[in-house]
RNA sequence: CGGGGUGUAGCUCAGCCUGGUAGAGCAUUAGCUUUGGGAGCUAAGGGUCGCGAGUUCGAAUCCCGCCGCCCCGACCA
């Protein structure tokens, strides 16, 4: 029986390379004949199980997403990473724009006096500015240092986020109620000065979109708001394969210088939240600040109501800790640089020609189908590397469909594959064979059904890790309490009466003390509410409390 | 910014306690063998031991300072 195990793992691993680097520390013990230990392989070193964080870093590496840059806490986003951002960047922007935004573009560098006109939104990033305050060098002793000779007569900061320059804009460009909705987009680059960084998750540097509109009045801007809260949650839902929870997030956890925020809330598989995206009322705070007003059709001068909303590179993060396993990453195949990739078994023989030309051909064959709405990306790895390192690069990077072409395959006009997805059937890699006809007219469905099991599994654990039913302070304390930090705690979704101000405060040091926090009040609502789970009194709301990132 | 850990070859790490002139595996290069799957054998190349100052005849090793990274905390649109 278990001879018939080390059979198997030497059926897929003939030539098991047994380095410490690829193998982890647990080890199956195996009764063949000389009671030999045979390790269990994956394709990373370290499992979630063993260590969550440092899984996650591997996961970056080894995909090849993205690596550390010489400039502190920055990230040089690699291809498979950088794709996986642009399959994103795409389908919002067609989003935004079929829902009346335009694309501008707003400077890198904003004036310091910009920054200082709202003043809690000053306060939210003042500690997090870099600022540029020279525009030249100069050698002192052979070292360059800036000169002060060339000291700008006012610094210039980085953008941590655009309000305020685009704010400006809008208090020239809008003067009438009829330039009203002003609705514009932007895709950029900005920096926030952060005390700890993590790749995708936190970075100093990050792309994102940001939203920013005008409008006459709070109905408009609020149905603004949600709209784009709701296509964040459709993107990350249908397209990432991310389930999130929408909800407001409450009053200590706003942006500064809005009236409400709303976020998408998604669980990794940690349990932590992730604040996956958010959406801004602004109010009149912005207009206030920087005078954005227009005339009425009374003749009146009237303030706007403004909103932003934004989505980054966090969001790949996201999806790292949604649907990556101890082989690396699983890229939902929406997203995926490549969604088939085709390894060919190359001999450095006369018949790797017929070989390559059966894996060029059914590459073609594929490339001309489509799945989830677009051309099936299919990709013939053709680089002089042994094809078995080629497999194992594909399935930490995520491939989802990687097939493997061998001179039998080809002979026989066949497709040997894996599926990403369910690459193992207990601990042995699973090879799936079709005949070519039908593995290419099978690929697209098998592409979708991933997008779809992807999702479900998501969902289900989610859904699986929610406690409903802690209906005290002292529930929750228990919950979380017990077994510090070591076991798997989901999220709670509990009742409370929103206290504000101090006592809300109060509620924030409890939970604190848990490592808790508030994400958000989930738009969707019971009918009717029992007590509040912090002071007693009535509740009014139901909300979800997490450990965050 | 506070606490803890860590930094040695491209990668993963040993050596440090008890100072004596640099190691392993993988990767790379070359040759031979192998060929339905993370190959075997042989040989070769590759390191300012994070940076700086100190103790010492001699420092990867001991002392001091600084820096990066990771984890926890604080902070976080």
């Amino acid at each position: 029986m278990a001879g018939g195990r080390l059979g198997d793992l030497g059926r897929y691993f003939p030539h098991a390379r047994l380095s410490r680097a690829r193998c982890p520390p647990r080890r199956l013990t195996l009764s063949s004949p000389e009671e030999r230990t045979f390790p269990l392989m994956h394709a990373l070193k370290v499992t979630r199980a063993e260590d969550f964080p440092e899984w996650y870093q591997a996961v970056v590496r080894e995909a090849d997403l993205a690596e550390l840059s010489p400039t502190r806490g920055c990230m040089i986003i690699k291809p498979w990473g950088m794709g996986i951002w642009e399959r994103l960047q795409g389908e919002l922007d067609a989003r935004i724009k079929a829902s009346g935004h335009e694309n501008y573009y707003f400077p890198l560098l904003i004036p310091m006096s910009f920054i200082a006109k709202e003043a809690e939104h000053v306060e939210g990033f003042a500690k997090e500015m870099a600022v540029v305050t020279h525009h030249r060098l100069k050698a002192f002793d052979g070292v360059m240092k800036p000169d002060p000779e060339a000291e700008l007569a006012e610094p210039l900061i980085i953008r941590p986020t655009s309000e305020t320059i685009i704010g400006d804009a809008f208090s020239r460009w809008i003067k009438s109620y009829r330039d009203l909705p002003l609705k514009l987009n932007q895709w950029a680059n900005v920096m926030r000065w952060e005390m700890r960084t993590r790749m995708f998750l936190r970075t100093a540097e990050f792309l994102w979109q940001e939203g920013h509109t005008a409008h006459v009045d709070e109905a408009d801007a609020m149905a603004e708001t949600m709209l784009a809260l709701e296509i964040y949650r459709s993107v990350s839902e249908d397209f990432l394969a991310m389930p999130v929870i929408a909800g407001e997030k409450p009053e200590n956890e706003r942006f500064p210088g809005a009236e409400r925020t709303y976020s998408i809330e998604a669980m990794m598989q940690d349990g932590k939240a992730l604040q996956a995206g958010t959406s801004h009322y602004l109010g009149t705070h912005f207009a206030e600040a920087q005078n954005i007003r227009y005339q009425d059709k009374e003749g009146g001068q009237t303030l706007a109501h403004t909103t932003s909303w934004g989505v980054s590179t966090r969001l790949i993060g996201g999806v790292i800790m949604t649907h990556g396993d101890d082989d690396g990453l699983r890229t939902p195949p929406t997203i995926a640089p490549r969604q088939i990739v085709i390894v060919p078994m190359l001999r450095g023989k006369p018949e790797d020609t017929q070989l390559l030309e059966y894996c060029v051909s059914l590459c073609a064959e594929l490339s001309a189908t489509s799945a989830l709405g677009a051309p099936v990306r299919a990709f013939v790895d053709m680089k002089d590397a042994r094809p078995a390192d080629k497999r194992w690069d594909w399935v930490r990077r995520g491939a989802p469909l990687i097939c493997e072409i061998g001179p039998r395959d080809a002979a026989g006009g066949q497709v040997s594959y894996l599926i990403r997805n369910a690459l193992r059937e207990g601990d042995k890699i699973k090879t799936h064979t079709l005949a070519r006809a039908e593995f290419v007219r099978e690929a697209p469905m098998l592409l979708e059904q991933m997008q779809r099991a992807l999702f479900r599994e998501a969902k289900a654990r989610m859904d699986g890790a929610i406690r409903d039913d802690l209906k005290t302070f002292e529930d929750v304390a228990a919950y979380y309490g017990a077994d510090e930090g070591a076991e798997f705690k989901g999220w709670a979704r509990v009742q409370w009466a929103k206290p504000t101000g101090a006592a809300l405060e109060e509620v924030g040091d409890r939970l604190k003390a848990l490592k808790l926090t508030i994400r958000n009040a989930p738009l969707a609502q019971p009918a009717s509410f029992g007590k509040c789970i912090f002071t007693g009194a009535q509740a009014v709301e139901e909300i979800l409390i997490a450990r965050a990132y």
